[in-house]
DNA sequence: ATGAAAGCGCTAACAA
DNA sequence: TTGTTAGCGCTTTCAT
C-alpha cells in the first residue's frame, strides 16, 4: 500500500508556533484555558501548516468514538433510504457520525458484528426488515446500545421503534366498512416480516369487531411485481373481494394496475388502500389511499433513545424500550366513491 | 457523559492467556508468524473475555484508516440511496467502511470538510447533484483522493464517473426523428446541474444534425410535481410539442400525467422520453421509454478509481480522470406508434 | 495560563 | 517463534 500522506500533527503546530503540544490542544478544544496570545500564534501555525485535528487518538484515549453504525441491507423499501439520511444529519448535529454497514442476504449479519465491536461504535441503529430472534441476541451479545428501526425486537441490549401497524391495518378495516364493502383482502410482504404481519392482525380484528371475519389473503415481495402478481391471480380466479389492502404501496401500485387490465373499476368495483405514504401514492395515476407514517417522529424516537443510552445521566442500556408511533390514514380517489 | 464500558484490551488477553502482548497482536493478524499452541490460548482467553481488536490504534499507527466517505445531500434523486448502498457493499469487501456526511443546503459541505479531514479519511466519493468550481477546489484542498459520482468536477484531486448524458440526450433525438417528430421540447432540471445541462446539449445538437434547430426548453425540480407543472403549463397554452424529452424519469412521469389530463394521448399525439430507468418506468400506468445507466458499471469504475489512489502502486492522487460509463435506450410504449 | 509527562491499545522493529 | 520496547497523536493530570 502506498505509504500515505503525512498529516501534520499537533506537535509539528507547537514547533512552529513556538508553544508545548498541549497548548495547541488546548487551543484546539473549547472548555480549556488558554490565553488569546497562544490561541493565535497557535492557529496562525496551524493554518500555515494546513493542520486539522485528529480524531483517532482522541477516541482512543476517551473511550468513546462518537460513532453509530447503521446497519442496513438491500431492501427494495426506499422508505429506509430516507431514513438513512435523516439519522445522519440528526446523528452530526450532535458531533457523533455515521459508519454504515451493508449486510447482504442470509446470515451475513454474523460477519459484521465483529467489525461493529472493533469500531467501538458507541450506538447501533438496525435498519433490517427483519430481525430475527437469533439476530437481536447476536446484537445483544456485543453490549453496544441498539434500536431497531420499523422491526419490533427486543432484549436487554435492544430497543425499537417502530409505527403503530396493528392500527393503521385498524383504520383501513373501518373505512372500508364505512365505504361499504362487505368481503375482504389483503397481500402481505414476505414470510417473518412483522411489520406485515402487524397490518393484518390489526385489519383483521378490526373487521371482526365490526361482524366480519374471512380475510382472502396472498402474498407479494413487497415490490410493484409482487402486487400485481397477487392481484392477477384473484382476477383470472374472479376472486376479487370488495376491498383490498395492500402491506406496502408498491404493491398497491401494481394491484391497481392489475385491476384496471382486467376490466376491474376502482374505486367503483373495488376499494384499494396501501401503506406507508409513499410519493408516488398521490401522483394522478394512482391517487392511492393509504395509511401515513410519522418519519420524522419514528427517527426523532430513535435518536432519543441513543442518546439516553449514549449519556451519562442516561438510562442503563441493559433494558430495552418499544417505542410505537401513531400512524394516520390519507384518503384519496382509491376508496373516495 | 456515562463513562463507557471498558472493553478488554489485547493486554488484558495476554495476561489471561499468560503470552505477551505482541502474541495477541499477532495471533489476530495473518501474515504473522505464531505457533499453533500460543494461538489456540489466545483466541481461548479472548473468547473468555469477548476480545474483539480495536481499529482505532491500528490506523493511528499506520497513519492509514482504511475509512471512505461518503458525502451526500437530501437529494430528491433515488438513485443515489442505491448508490451509497452498492459503495457500501463494494468497499467492505476490500476492507475499508463507508462514513456517511450530509451536507444541507447552502455552503454546508465548507462544514463538513474539515471533519472528513479529522476522521483521516482514505477517500472520499460525493454524491452530491451539484459540484460547483469551488465545492471542487474545497475537496482538493484537503488533498485526498476524491471521486465525484454521477457529476462532472475535476482538478488535481478530484476525479468524476458519469453516465454519457449528452450520449443518452443524442440516442432519444434520434429516436423522436425516427418515430416522425417534428417540434421538440425539453424539461430539464435545476440550474447548475450538469446532467441535466448534458443531456439537453446532446439532444440539441443531434437534432440540428438532422436538421431540426430548435427546442422549447422548460425547467423543472426532478421531482414529479415539476413535471407535472412544466407540461400543464405547455397545455394551457396549447404549445405542446410533438416529443417531450424530460431529464429524469420523475419529471416525465408528472409530465404523461399532465397530458393525458389535458386530453393529449401518448404516443398518439406527443412521445415522451425520459432519463434514469427507474423501476416506476416499467409499470403498466407509465411503461416509459427511458434512458438507463448503468449504476453497476458506474459504482464500479468509481471504486476502481479510489482503489488506484488509495494503494500503493496506484497513480499519484495528484491528478483526476474523468470517466464516462456508456448508456442505452430502453424503448417503452411512450414512443411506439 | 502553560509545560512536562503519562498513557489510551495497538503495530513493528529489534533482540533473543 | 517469542518477548521487549518504542512510538502513533492526542487528552489530561500535575506542577509551576
Amino acid at each position: 500500500m502506498k505509504s500515505p500522506r503525512k498529516y501534520p500533527s499537533s506537535t509539528d503546530v507547537a514547533r512552529l508556533a513556538g508553544v508545548s503540544q498541549s497548548a495547541v490542544s488546548r487551543a484546539f478544544n473549547k472548555g480549556t484555558s488558554v490565553s488569546e496570545e497562544t490561541s493565535r500564534k497557535v492557529f496562525e501555525a496551524a493554518k500555515q501548516l494546513g493542520y486539522s485535528p485528529n480524531f483517532l487518538p482522541r477516541m482512543l484515549r476517551k473511550h468513546r468514538s462518537d460513532l453509530v453504525a447503521i446497519v442496513i441491507s438491500d431492501s427494495a423499501n426506499s422508505f429506509y433510504a430516507v431514513a438513512v439520511d435523516a439519522f445522519s444529519k440528526a446523528l452530526q448535529e450532535t458531533g457523533h457520525q455515521v459508519l454504515l454497514f451493508s449486510v447482504g442476504g442470509g446470515n451475513a449479519l454474523d460477519g459484521v458484528l465483529p467489525r461493529l465491536a472493533s469500531y467501538r461504535v458507541d450506538a447501533i441503529v438496525s435498519a433490517l426488515p427483519v430481525v430475527t430472534r437469533e439476530a437481536a441476541e447476536a446484537f445483544a451479545r456485543i453490549r453496544i446500545p441498539t434500536v431497531s428501526f420499523n422491526t419490533p425486537a427486543r432484549n436487554q441490549w435492544v430497543s425499537s421503534v417502530c409505527s403503530d401497524n396493528a392500527g393503521g391495518g385498524a383504520l383501513v378495516a373501518d373505512l372500508f366498512v364505512l365505504r361499504g364493502a362487505r368481503s375482504f383482502g389483503f397481500i402481505g410482504g414476505m414470510r417473518g416480516d412483522y411489520a406485515s404481519d402487524e397490518r393484518l392482525r390489526g385489519f383483521r380484528e378490526r373487521l371482526a369487531t365490526h361482524g366480519f371475519d374471512e380475510v382472502q389473503t396472498a402474498r407479494g415481495d413487497y415490490a410493484y411485481e409482487g402486487g400485481f402478481a397477487a392481484t392477477q391471480a384473484m382476477t383470472g380466479q374472479r376472486l376479487v373481494p370488495d376491498a383490498l389492502f395492500c402491506a406496502n404501496d408498491m404493491m398497491a401500485f401494481g394491484a391497481l394496475d392489475a385491476l384496471r387490465r382486467a376490466g376491474w373499476r376502482v374505486p367503483d368495483d373495488v376499494l384499494v388502500a396501501g401503506y406507508d405514504d409513499v410519493p408516488a401514492a398521490t401522483w394522478g395515476s394512482f391517487d392511492l389511499t393509504t395509511v401515513v407514517h410519522d418519519h420524522q417522529a419514528m427517527v426523532a424516537a430513535a435518536i432519543a433513545i441513543l442518546h439516553d443510552r449514549m449519556t451519562d445521566s442516561g438510562t442503563d442500556p441493559a433494558d430495552g424500550v418499544t417505542t410505537t408511533v401513531p400512524v394516520r390514514l390519507a384518503e384519496r380517489a382509491t376508496t373516495r366513491r
